[in-house]
DNA sequence: ATTCTGACGTGGG
DNA sequence: CCCCACGCCAGAA
């Protein structure tokens, strides 16, 4: 995959995160083929920040802690709407983690990167 | 063009 | 268990 669809592909993935469930930076970098490329990840959800329709409050670090909370608008956006999926979140740590933990590369075809 | 900096994750010491 | 180095890619300076 080149770069220019690597951004493309890590929104089609987050887009596809359920409500309610949670997915990780690197799941997501490893799904796409570059086990490397969580900080990646963030990067794109940063720069999702507005104008696209992407739950980037659904992707948390890997182990469930909310460090991109502060890149939200409101000190505790992230975690109010994970909030209001009916996440248990305490403390920027998301709790029964790996009961709400999404893996694309268990849920979704590995085909068909775009 | 070059350098630096991240919403990360892994491996080595 | 803690600390450090490095890969990864995009965008700003």
């Amino acid at each position: 995959m080149n770069k220019i669809n690597f951004f493309k592909s890590v929104y089609h993935v987050v887009k596809k995160i359920p409500y309610g469930r949670v997915s990780t930076y690197g799941s997501i970098a490893k799904y796409l083929g570059s086990p490397g490329s969580s900080r990646v990840v963030g990067w794109a959800m940063n720069a999702s920040h507005g104008r696209m329709i992407i739950p980037a409050h659904r992707v948390v670090n890997r182990n469930g802690l909310l460090t991109g909370k502060h890149h939200f608008h409101g000190t505790n956006l992230m975690q109010d709407l994970l909030i209001s999926e009916g996440i248990d979140v305490l403390n920027n740590q998301i709790r029964n983690f790996d009961r709400i933990f999404w893996d694309p590369s268990v849920h979704l075809m590995p085909h068909k990167i775009n």
